[in-house]
DNA sequence: GGCAAGCACGTTATAACATATCAATGAATG
DNA sequence: CATTCATTGATATGTTATAACGTGCTTGCC
């Protein structure tokens, strides 16, 4: 097994490497505490509050952490495409797909929490055609839909 | 002109009688307090955060108001389909055409904060479809789209 | 190596956004 | 009038996010 440091959460080589040459391409510096917030997100299941977070690093790390060092890792792992921000939720889910820039449209389960990202092609043309009959200059869109995931509206109709 | 409750901000008759339309029919109850609330939106000229419309009232009306009180009755007016939620600012709105009931698209400009609310017939359609083929129930859907108005748009391109 | 510049990080404090709890008031109904 | 239930007020607290400031580490240049 690989080697990892003790403060850090379990990661998965594959998301270790395609995180570390997504920031070296952008001239970014992956440090080990930005690193360690990345991987606690990837060990979770789910979206995390940027508080969950601290709290799950501090177990972890065995000391406090400030929440403005976590917000700051945070915007440095969304800056450089591995981290998106849930608008509607205030929480925070590492990228499925961090190997390419996109815009991602997200599912989120109001049972269960679990979140899942999905890249439609169709999303974005529809909502720069929209943009444009308003004469808008589109810069990001933010499009999450809140529902029963299968498993869940499976449950509940039972 | 019309007369008009001391301490509510001028709201046109047009608004006023929609608001009081939609609640009787859900059997909801328009209260000054609640009414208040919604003629200071209409008032503005962009969004609003709570804590905004809390100092806005505030100095309409000469006394403290407890955040609680504002936020119960932005509940109250959302949940009566008069204002929305802008999730990606933390910010309400009052609603465009809060004579039906309908799922909103928001153009909200970086620039100058303005917001605007279109009802494109296509997305929830698109969004239902991609819902779908994952096995999704959806059931509210937010998007919004960040960038330039077209007068921003223009007065930063020269 | 020595130095400067810039980035990263820690610490403390505070701002901004939102909800809990409980008591008091007031309108609607019988 | 009495009952009941929604509305409101008051106080406190919880949650999310940023400001301001200083220190130290990297890196690149001489």
């Amino acid at each position: 097994m690989g080697k990892q440091s003790a403060i850090t959460a379990p990661l998965a080589a594959k998301w270790r490497k395609l995180a570390e040459t997504r920031c070296a391409e952008r001239g970014e510096r992956l440090t080990p505490a930005r690193l360690a917030v990345y991987a606690e997100m990837l060990a979770s299941d789910r979206s995390l509050s940027a508080y969950e977070l601290i709290a799950l690093l501090e177990r972890r790390q065995g000391r406090k952490i400030a929440p403005l060092s976590v917000y700051r890792h945070l915007d440095f792992l969304m800056r450089n495409g591995l981290v998106h921000r849930l608008q509607s939720a205030q929480a925070y889910l590492p990228c499925d797909h961090p190997d390419h820039p996109h815009e991602s449209q997200f599912l989120l389960c109001s049972s269960c929490g679990h979140v899942d990202e999905v890249e439609s092609t169709g999303v974005g043309a529809l909502l720069s055609e929209i943009a444009d009959k308003h004469g808008f200059r589109p810069d990001d869109a933010v499009v999450e839909i809140k529902g029963l995931c299968g498993t869940c509206a499976v449950a509940e109709s039972r």
